[in-house]
DNA sequence: CGGCATCCACAGTGATACTG
DNA sequence: CAGTATCACTGTGGATGCCG
Protein backbone atom coordinates (compact mmCIF):
# COMPACT_ATOMS: atom_id res chain seq x y z
CA UNK A 1 0.00 0.00 0.00
CA UNK A 2 0.81 3.48 -0.45
CA UNK A 3 2.36 5.32 2.77
CA UNK A 4 -0.26 8.10 3.42
CA UNK A 5 2.77 10.19 4.21
CA UNK A 6 1.11 11.83 7.14
CA UNK A 7 2.99 13.08 10.51
CA UNK A 8 -0.26 11.27 12.59
CA UNK A 9 -0.20 8.37 14.57
CA UNK A 10 -3.15 7.13 12.85
CA UNK A 11 -2.02 7.35 9.17
CA UNK A 12 1.22 5.76 10.56
CA UNK A 13 -0.84 2.57 11.81
CA UNK A 14 -2.69 1.96 8.83
CA UNK A 15 0.26 2.07 6.85
CA UNK A 16 1.20 -0.46 8.48
CA UNK A 17 -2.20 -2.47 9.10
CA UNK A 18 -4.68 -0.55 6.61
CA UNK A 19 -4.54 -2.43 3.70
CA UNK A 20 -7.57 -4.70 2.86
CA UNK A 21 -7.72 -8.08 4.81
CA UNK A 22 -4.76 -7.13 7.03
CA UNK A 23 -6.94 -6.38 10.04
CA UNK A 24 -8.80 -9.56 9.60
CA UNK A 25 -5.79 -11.56 9.64
CA UNK A 26 -4.01 -10.26 12.95
CA UNK A 27 -7.90 -10.82 14.38
CA UNK A 28 -7.76 -14.64 13.19
CA UNK A 29 -3.82 -14.64 14.73
CA UNK A 30 -5.16 -13.07 17.82
CA UNK A 31 -7.50 -15.82 18.19
CA UNK A 32 -5.91 -19.10 17.63
CA UNK A 33 -2.63 -17.85 18.33
CA UNK A 34 -0.16 -20.06 16.63
CA UNK A 35 -1.86 -20.92 12.63
CA UNK A 36 -0.61 -22.60 9.52
CA UNK A 37 -1.82 -20.89 5.93
CA UNK A 38 -4.52 -22.88 5.24
CA UNK A 39 -6.21 -22.39 9.27
CA UNK A 40 -5.76 -18.81 7.95
CA UNK A 41 -7.62 -19.48 5.00
CA UNK A 42 -10.21 -21.45 6.27
CA UNK A 43 -10.67 -18.77 9.14
CA UNK A 44 -11.02 -15.82 6.21
CA UNK A 45 -13.75 -16.85 4.27
CA UNK A 46 -13.07 -14.97 0.64
CA UNK A 47 -9.45 -14.04 0.91
CA UNK A 48 -7.36 -15.42 -2.33
CA UNK A 49 -4.93 -17.15 -2.00
CA UNK A 50 -2.08 -14.88 -3.41
CA UNK A 51 -3.11 -11.63 -0.83
CA UNK A 52 -3.39 -13.89 1.74
CA UNK A 53 0.45 -14.63 0.74
CA UNK A 54 1.39 -11.08 0.16
CA UNK A 55 -0.27 -9.72 3.04
CA UNK A 56 1.94 -12.33 5.30
CA UNK A 57 4.47 -11.02 3.89
CA UNK A 58 3.88 -7.66 4.38
CA UNK A 59 2.91 -8.07 7.89
CA UNK A 60 5.69 -9.80 8.52
CA UNK A 61 7.81 -6.93 6.96
CA UNK A 62 6.06 -5.05 9.51
CA UNK A 63 6.75 -6.43 12.62
CA UNK A 64 3.88 -7.52 13.04
CA UNK A 65 3.53 -11.43 12.19
CA UNK A 66 6.07 -13.84 12.55
CA UNK A 67 7.05 -16.94 10.57
CA UNK A 68 7.86 -19.97 12.91
CA UNK A 69 8.92 -23.52 11.78
CA UNK A 70 6.74 -25.79 14.18
CA UNK A 71 8.10 -28.94 15.53
CA UNK A 72 7.13 -32.52 13.72
CA UNK A 73 3.63 -33.03 15.41
CA UNK A 74 2.96 -30.32 12.83
CA UNK A 75 6.16 -30.18 10.74
CA UNK A 76 4.93 -26.94 8.49
CA UNK A 77 5.70 -23.45 9.10
CA UNK A 78 3.09 -21.16 11.56
CA UNK A 79 2.35 -17.77 11.57
CA UNK A 80 1.81 -16.26 15.09
CA UNK A 81 1.68 -12.31 16.35
CA UNK A 82 4.52 -10.42 17.38
CA UNK A 83 4.23 -8.09 20.62
CA UNK A 84 3.57 -5.67 18.62
CA UNK A 85 1.20 -7.68 16.41
CA UNK A 86 -0.97 -9.11 19.97
CA UNK A 87 -0.67 -4.78 21.42
CA UNK A 88 -3.47 -4.12 18.09
CA UNK A 89 -5.64 -5.86 20.25
CA UNK A 90 -7.17 -3.25 22.22
CA UNK A 91 -7.96 -1.02 18.95
CA UNK A 92 -9.20 -4.61 16.87
CA UNK A 93 -11.77 -4.68 20.06
CA UNK A 94 -13.02 -1.09 20.19
CA UNK A 95 -13.68 -1.24 16.19
CA UNK A 96 -15.59 -4.46 16.83
CA UNK A 97 -17.43 -3.18 19.75
CA UNK A 98 -18.36 -0.04 17.59
CA UNK A 99 -19.67 -1.99 15.14
CA UNK A 100 -21.99 -4.98 17.34
CA UNK A 101 -25.12 -2.78 16.15
CA UNK A 102 -24.29 -3.94 12.85
CA UNK A 103 -24.17 -7.47 13.68
CA UNK A 104 -28.02 -7.58 13.20
CA UNK A 105 -30.98 -9.33 14.19
CA UNK A 106 -30.67 -12.63 11.11
CA UNK A 107 -27.58 -13.23 9.61
CA UNK A 108 -27.92 -12.58 5.93
CA UNK A 109 -25.97 -14.99 4.14
CA UNK A 110 -22.37 -13.65 5.87
CA UNK A 111 -20.38 -16.41 6.69
CA UNK A 112 -19.93 -17.60 10.20
CA UNK A 113 -16.66 -19.34 11.98
CA UNK A 114 -17.33 -20.57 15.76
CA UNK A 115 -14.38 -19.08 17.03
CA UNK A 116 -14.95 -15.37 15.59
CA UNK A 117 -16.92 -15.46 18.74
CA UNK A 118 -14.09 -16.12 21.19
CA UNK A 119 -12.50 -12.32 21.21
CA UNK A 120 -16.05 -10.65 22.23
CA UNK A 121 -16.79 -13.27 24.47
CA UNK A 122 -13.44 -13.26 26.43
CA UNK A 123 -13.17 -9.42 26.32
CA UNK A 124 -17.17 -7.81 27.26
CA UNK A 125 -17.49 -11.18 29.57
CA UNK A 126 -16.56 -11.81 33.24
CA UNK A 127 -16.69 -14.82 36.29
CA UNK A 128 -18.72 -13.39 38.98
CA UNK A 129 -18.03 -16.45 40.88
CA UNK A 130 -14.23 -16.68 41.30
CA UNK A 131 -13.71 -18.72 44.10
CA UNK A 132 -16.10 -21.35 42.20
CA UNK A 133 -14.44 -24.42 40.29
CA UNK A 134 -14.62 -23.93 36.41
CA UNK A 135 -17.43 -24.00 34.63
CA UNK A 136 -17.33 -24.89 30.69
CA UNK A 137 -19.66 -24.29 28.04
CA UNK A 138 -19.67 -25.47 24.32
CA UNK A 139 -20.80 -23.45 22.02
CA UNK A 140 -21.84 -24.76 18.45
CA UNK A 141 -22.31 -22.33 15.42
CA UNK A 142 -21.62 -21.59 12.14
CA UNK A 143 -18.78 -24.45 10.82
CA UNK A 144 -17.67 -25.85 14.28
CA UNK A 145 -17.35 -25.19 17.95
CA UNK A 146 -15.76 -23.21 20.64
CA UNK A 147 -15.20 -23.46 24.39
CA UNK A 148 -15.47 -20.95 26.94
CA UNK A 149 -13.85 -21.89 30.26
CA UNK A 150 -14.97 -20.05 33.10
CA UNK A 151 -13.12 -20.20 36.03
CA UNK A 152 -10.68 -17.54 38.37
CA UNK A 153 -12.85 -14.11 37.39
CA UNK A 154 -12.36 -14.52 33.83
CA UNK A 155 -13.51 -16.20 30.68
CA UNK A 156 -11.47 -17.75 27.79
CA UNK A 157 -12.46 -18.86 24.64
CA UNK A 158 -10.92 -21.58 22.90
CA UNK A 159 -11.64 -22.67 19.44
CA UNK A 160 -11.03 -26.50 18.54
CA UNK A 161 -9.89 -27.06 15.43
CA UNK A 162 -5.75 -28.46 16.73
CA UNK A 163 -5.24 -26.19 19.17
CA UNK A 164 -6.80 -28.77 22.12
CA UNK A 165 -5.16 -32.06 23.01
CA UNK A 166 -7.60 -32.14 25.73
CA UNK A 167 -11.72 -31.42 23.81
CA UNK A 168 -12.70 -30.59 27.72
CA UNK A 169 -14.93 -33.20 27.90
CA UNK A 170 -18.33 -33.08 29.50
CA UNK A 171 -19.51 -29.48 29.45
CA UNK A 172 -21.50 -28.22 31.94
CA UNK A 173 -23.71 -26.51 28.74
CA UNK A 174 -24.09 -26.94 25.26
CA UNK A 175 -25.33 -23.85 23.39
CA UNK A 176 -26.24 -24.34 19.35
CA UNK A 177 -28.12 -22.02 17.20
CA UNK A 178 -27.55 -18.74 15.15
CA UNK A 179 -24.53 -16.55 16.17
CA UNK A 180 -26.75 -13.39 17.11
CA UNK A 181 -28.83 -15.85 19.51
CA UNK A 182 -25.90 -17.29 21.47
CA UNK A 183 -24.34 -13.76 21.37
CA UNK A 184 -27.60 -11.97 23.12
CA UNK A 185 -28.05 -14.75 25.40
CA UNK A 186 -24.28 -14.97 26.98
CA UNK A 187 -24.22 -10.64 26.62
CA UNK A 188 -27.50 -10.83 28.52
CA UNK A 189 -29.59 -8.98 26.21
CA UNK A 190 -31.44 -12.37 25.54
CA UNK A 191 -33.36 -14.26 28.23
CA UNK A 192 -32.73 -17.60 27.76
CA UNK A 193 -36.42 -18.47 26.83
CA UNK A 194 -36.53 -15.60 24.55
CA UNK A 195 -33.55 -17.37 22.49
CA UNK A 196 -35.23 -20.74 23.02
CA UNK A 197 -38.30 -19.36 21.38
CA UNK A 198 -35.91 -17.77 18.75
CA UNK A 199 -34.21 -21.42 18.08
CA UNK A 200 -31.47 -22.08 20.16
CA UNK A 201 -30.80 -25.06 21.89
CA UNK A 202 -29.59 -24.81 25.35
CA UNK A 203 -28.48 -28.52 26.94
CA UNK A 204 -27.48 -28.76 30.18
CA UNK A 205 -26.60 -27.46 33.58
CA UNK A 206 -28.17 -23.60 32.39
CA UNK A 207 -27.61 -22.36 35.89
CA UNK A 208 -24.12 -21.20 34.66
CA UNK A 209 -25.24 -18.99 32.49
CA UNK A 210 -25.82 -16.82 36.11
CA UNK A 211 -22.10 -17.11 36.39
CA UNK A 212 -21.34 -14.97 33.70
CA UNK A 213 -21.39 -11.05 33.96
CA UNK A 214 -21.16 -7.94 31.34
CA UNK A 215 -17.80 -6.23 32.18
CA UNK A 216 -18.97 -3.05 33.82
CA UNK A 217 -16.68 -0.17 32.72
CA UNK A 218 -14.48 -1.71 29.65
CA UNK B 1 -16.10 -1.78 -0.98
CA UNK B 2 -16.45 -5.51 -1.26
CA UNK B 3 -17.90 -6.13 1.86
CA UNK B 4 -16.15 -9.23 3.40
CA UNK B 5 -19.16 -11.09 4.32
CA UNK B 6 -18.26 -11.79 7.53
CA UNK B 7 -20.54 -12.35 10.38
CA UNK B 8 -17.86 -10.74 13.18
CA UNK B 9 -18.10 -7.02 14.47
CA UNK B 10 -14.38 -6.09 13.03
CA UNK B 11 -15.22 -7.34 9.32
CA UNK B 12 -18.38 -5.33 9.80
CA UNK B 13 -16.62 -2.10 10.92
CA UNK B 14 -13.81 -2.92 8.35
CA UNK B 15 -16.99 -2.78 5.70
CA UNK B 16 -18.07 0.64 6.85
CA UNK B 17 -14.46 2.86 7.80
CA UNK B 18 -12.04 -0.07 6.50
CA UNK B 19 -11.52 1.44 2.60
CA UNK B 20 -8.61 3.82 2.34
CA UNK B 21 -9.04 7.17 3.55
CA UNK B 22 -11.92 6.66 5.22
CA UNK B 23 -10.92 6.52 8.68
CA UNK B 24 -8.79 10.31 7.92
CA UNK B 25 -11.75 11.69 7.24
CA UNK B 26 -13.10 10.83 10.39
CA UNK B 27 -10.10 11.64 12.17
CA UNK B 28 -10.39 14.85 10.27
CA UNK B 29 -13.80 15.38 11.04
CA UNK B 30 -13.13 14.33 14.88
CA UNK B 31 -10.54 17.61 15.40
CA UNK B 32 -12.75 19.89 14.01
CA UNK B 33 -16.29 19.33 14.23
CA UNK B 34 -17.54 20.27 11.22
CA UNK B 35 -15.72 21.17 7.94
CA UNK B 36 -15.92 22.35 4.39
CA UNK B 37 -15.15 19.97 1.70
CA UNK B 38 -11.68 22.32 1.05
CA UNK B 39 -11.24 22.03 4.85
CA UNK B 40 -10.95 18.49 4.36
CA UNK B 41 -8.46 18.82 1.67
CA UNK B 42 -6.17 20.62 3.37
CA UNK B 43 -6.37 18.68 6.19
CA UNK B 44 -5.66 15.35 4.18
CA UNK B 45 -2.87 16.11 1.87
CA UNK B 46 -2.53 13.95 -0.71
CA UNK B 47 -6.21 12.49 -1.54
CA UNK B 48 -7.02 12.98 -4.54
CA UNK B 49 -10.38 15.41 -5.02
CA UNK B 50 -12.47 12.09 -6.82
CA UNK B 51 -11.93 10.18 -3.66
CA UNK B 52 -12.93 12.84 -1.50
CA UNK B 53 -16.09 12.97 -2.87
CA UNK B 54 -16.68 9.39 -2.95
CA UNK B 55 -15.66 8.46 0.33
CA UNK B 56 -18.20 11.31 1.91
CA UNK B 57 -20.96 9.75 0.22
CA UNK B 58 -19.90 6.27 1.39
CA UNK B 59 -19.61 6.94 4.70
CA UNK B 60 -22.98 9.57 4.80
CA UNK B 61 -24.54 6.25 3.24
CA UNK B 62 -22.57 4.08 6.24
CA UNK B 63 -24.44 6.74 8.93
CA UNK B 64 -20.77 7.98 10.09
CA UNK B 65 -20.93 11.36 8.54
CA UNK B 66 -23.87 13.88 7.67
CA UNK B 67 -23.42 16.70 5.31
CA UNK B 68 -25.35 20.25 6.86
CA UNK B 69 -25.94 23.77 4.54
CA UNK B 70 -24.33 26.21 7.20
CA UNK B 71 -25.86 29.38 8.14
CA UNK B 72 -24.78 32.76 5.55
CA UNK B 73 -21.30 33.48 7.63
CA UNK B 74 -20.13 30.32 5.66
CA UNK B 75 -23.15 30.00 3.46
CA UNK B 76 -21.96 26.32 2.31
CA UNK B 77 -22.29 22.87 3.11
CA UNK B 78 -19.77 21.77 5.81
CA UNK B 79 -19.66 17.74 7.00
CA UNK B 80 -19.68 16.77 10.55
CA UNK B 81 -19.98 13.13 12.46
CA UNK B 82 -22.74 12.05 13.40
CA UNK B 83 -23.19 10.03 16.73
CA UNK B 84 -22.25 7.11 15.50
CA UNK B 85 -19.46 8.60 13.95
CA UNK B 86 -18.13 10.18 17.22
CA UNK B 87 -17.96 7.06 18.60
CA UNK B 88 -15.18 5.80 16.82
CA UNK B 89 -13.05 8.15 18.19
CA UNK B 90 -11.97 4.94 20.94
CA UNK B 91 -10.82 2.60 18.04
CA UNK B 92 -9.23 6.08 16.57
CA UNK B 93 -7.38 6.50 19.56
CA UNK B 94 -6.46 3.46 20.24
CA UNK B 95 -4.86 2.27 16.65
CA UNK B 96 -2.72 5.95 17.31
CA UNK B 97 -1.60 4.97 20.52
CA UNK B 98 -0.38 1.68 18.98
CA UNK B 99 1.31 3.85 16.16
CA UNK B 100 2.87 6.11 18.50
CA UNK B 101 6.34 4.32 18.75
CA UNK B 102 6.37 4.85 14.21
CA UNK B 103 6.58 8.42 14.88
CA UNK B 104 10.38 8.04 15.19
CA UNK B 105 12.18 11.25 15.64
CA UNK B 106 13.00 12.85 12.58
CA UNK B 107 10.21 13.73 10.02
CA UNK B 108 11.38 12.21 6.85
CA UNK B 109 9.45 14.01 4.48
CA UNK B 110 6.13 13.51 5.80
CA UNK B 111 3.44 16.33 6.05
CA UNK B 112 2.26 17.76 9.12
CA UNK B 113 -0.50 19.83 10.19
CA UNK B 114 -0.50 20.92 13.48
CA UNK B 115 -3.96 20.16 14.70
CA UNK B 116 -3.21 16.32 14.14
CA UNK B 117 -1.60 16.76 17.85
CA UNK B 118 -4.53 17.82 19.11
CA UNK B 119 -6.16 14.15 19.43
CA UNK B 120 -3.49 12.62 21.23
CA UNK B 121 -2.59 15.92 23.25
CA UNK B 122 -6.10 15.87 24.97
CA UNK B 123 -6.59 12.08 25.33
CA UNK B 124 -3.13 11.76 27.08
CA UNK B 125 -2.74 14.52 29.01
CA UNK B 126 -4.29 15.86 31.84
CA UNK B 127 -4.52 18.92 34.31
CA UNK B 128 -2.98 18.41 37.48
CA UNK B 129 -3.93 21.55 38.72
CA UNK B 130 -8.02 22.09 38.30
CA UNK B 131 -8.89 24.55 40.65
CA UNK B 132 -5.98 26.89 39.26
CA UNK B 133 -7.54 29.72 36.46
CA UNK B 134 -7.12 28.15 32.67
CA UNK B 135 -3.63 28.24 31.67
CA UNK B 136 -3.10 28.38 27.49
CA UNK B 137 -0.33 27.19 25.25
CA UNK B 138 -0.10 28.24 21.65
CA UNK B 139 1.81 25.29 19.05
CA UNK B 140 3.26 26.25 16.02
CA UNK B 141 4.44 23.59 14.03
CA UNK B 142 3.88 22.10 10.08
CA UNK B 143 1.47 24.45 8.62
CA UNK B 144 -0.12 26.39 11.46
CA UNK B 145 -0.79 26.69 15.23
CA UNK B 146 -3.42 25.21 17.54
CA UNK B 147 -3.96 26.15 21.02
CA UNK B 148 -3.93 24.06 24.02
CA UNK B 149 -6.43 24.96 26.83
CA UNK B 150 -5.81 23.75 30.40
CA UNK B 151 -8.09 24.35 32.79
CA UNK B 152 -10.52 22.11 35.14
CA UNK B 153 -8.62 19.00 35.38
CA UNK B 154 -9.27 18.63 31.06
CA UNK B 155 -6.89 19.45 28.45
CA UNK B 156 -8.44 21.18 25.18
CA UNK B 157 -6.74 21.21 21.81
CA UNK B 158 -8.35 23.59 19.24
CA UNK B 159 -7.48 24.64 15.81
CA UNK B 160 -7.54 27.48 14.88
CA UNK B 161 -8.18 27.89 11.44
CA UNK B 162 -11.81 29.02 11.58
CA UNK B 163 -13.17 27.37 14.30
CA UNK B 164 -12.09 30.53 16.60
CA UNK B 165 -13.72 33.84 16.60
CA UNK B 166 -11.47 34.54 19.46
CA UNK B 167 -7.46 33.83 18.76
CA UNK B 168 -7.00 33.44 22.21
CA UNK B 169 -4.85 36.24 22.63
CA UNK B 170 -1.73 36.29 25.44
CA UNK B 171 -0.86 32.76 25.48
CA UNK B 172 0.86 31.67 28.79
CA UNK B 173 3.61 30.08 26.35
CA UNK B 174 4.63 29.15 22.79
CA UNK B 175 6.18 26.67 21.51
CA UNK B 176 6.83 26.14 18.07
CA UNK B 177 9.54 23.59 16.34
CA UNK B 178 9.77 19.68 14.74
CA UNK B 179 6.16 17.68 16.16
CA UNK B 180 7.78 15.15 17.29
CA UNK B 181 9.87 17.75 20.19
CA UNK B 182 6.65 19.16 20.73
CA UNK B 183 4.85 15.98 21.80
CA UNK B 184 8.17 14.69 23.47
CA UNK B 185 7.98 18.10 25.42
CA UNK B 186 4.57 17.69 26.12
CA UNK B 187 4.44 14.17 27.24
CA UNK B 188 7.32 14.62 29.91
CA UNK B 189 9.27 12.28 27.29
CA UNK B 190 11.33 15.23 26.82
CA UNK B 191 12.83 17.60 29.51
CA UNK B 192 12.55 21.11 28.33
CA UNK B 193 16.37 21.87 28.02
CA UNK B 194 16.88 18.91 25.91
CA UNK B 195 14.21 20.00 23.85
CA UNK B 196 15.52 23.21 23.42
CA UNK B 197 18.94 21.41 22.56
CA UNK B 198 17.61 19.78 19.20
CA UNK B 199 15.78 23.03 18.23
CA UNK B 200 12.06 23.76 19.96
CA UNK B 201 11.46 27.23 20.48
CA UNK B 202 9.85 28.21 23.51
CA UNK B 203 8.52 31.57 25.14
CA UNK B 204 6.45 32.47 27.96
CA UNK B 205 6.06 30.85 30.76
CA UNK B 206 7.19 27.19 30.69
CA UNK B 207 6.01 27.07 34.48
CA UNK B 208 2.48 26.05 32.99
CA UNK B 209 4.47 22.64 31.67
CA UNK B 210 4.35 21.49 34.89
CA UNK B 211 0.50 21.56 35.42
CA UNK B 212 0.90 18.82 32.23
CA UNK B 213 0.63 15.16 33.21
CA UNK B 214 0.40 11.89 31.56
CA UNK B 215 -2.69 10.11 32.04
CA UNK B 216 -2.45 7.25 34.42
CA UNK B 217 -4.20 4.33 33.14
CA UNK B 218 -5.81 5.10 29.60
C1' DC C 1 -1.73 -32.24 1.42
C1' DG C 2 0.33 -27.30 2.57
C1' DG C 3 2.27 -23.08 0.74
C1' DC C 4 2.47 -20.57 -2.28
C1' DA C 5 3.30 -18.27 -7.72
C1' DT C 6 1.12 -17.05 -12.09
C1' DC C 7 -2.33 -15.31 -14.98
C1' DC C 8 -6.25 -12.57 -16.05
C1' DA C 9 -10.61 -9.68 -15.81
C1' DC C 10 -12.01 -6.00 -13.35
C1' DA C 11 -12.71 -2.70 -9.60
C1' DG C 12 -10.42 0.85 -6.94
C1' DT C 13 -6.96 4.65 -6.91
C1' DG C 14 -4.43 8.95 -8.06
C1' DA C 15 -3.25 12.96 -10.96
C1' DT C 16 -4.98 16.38 -13.74
C1' DA C 17 -8.42 18.98 -16.06
C1' DC C 18 -12.70 20.90 -16.20
C1' DT C 19 -17.56 22.78 -14.64
C1' DG C 20 -21.82 25.02 -12.32
C1' DC D 1 -16.25 26.27 -3.54
C1' DA D 2 -17.63 21.75 -4.37
C1' DG D 3 -17.40 18.81 -6.81
C1' DT D 4 -17.59 15.75 -11.88
C1' DA D 5 -14.91 13.73 -15.96
C1' DT D 6 -11.27 11.40 -17.84
C1' DC D 7 -7.63 8.18 -17.97
C1' DA D 8 -3.34 5.63 -16.75
C1' DC D 9 -2.22 2.79 -13.26
C1' DT D 10 -2.42 -0.41 -9.30
C1' DG D 11 -4.73 -3.58 -6.28
C1' DT D 12 -8.18 -7.35 -5.83
C1' DG D 13 -10.56 -11.71 -6.53
C1' DG D 14 -11.01 -16.05 -8.88
C1' DA D 15 -8.91 -19.88 -11.10
C1' DT D 16 -5.35 -22.81 -11.77
C1' DG D 17 -0.75 -24.78 -11.64
C1' DC D 18 3.55 -26.02 -9.40
C1' DC D 19 6.60 -28.03 -6.12
C1' DG D 20 8.32 -30.36 -1.87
Amino acid sequence: MRSYGHYCGLAKALDVVGDRWSLLIIRELLLVDAARYSDLQRGLPGIATNLLATRLRELEAGGVVARHDAPPPIGTTVFRLTARGKALEPAILALGAWAAPLLGECTERDEVRAHWLALPLQSYLIDTQPTHRPSTIEIHTGDGSITMEIANGVVRGRSMPWTGTDPVSDPDLVLSGAPHLIMGLLMRRLSLGAARARGLSARGNTHVLKRLAVRPST
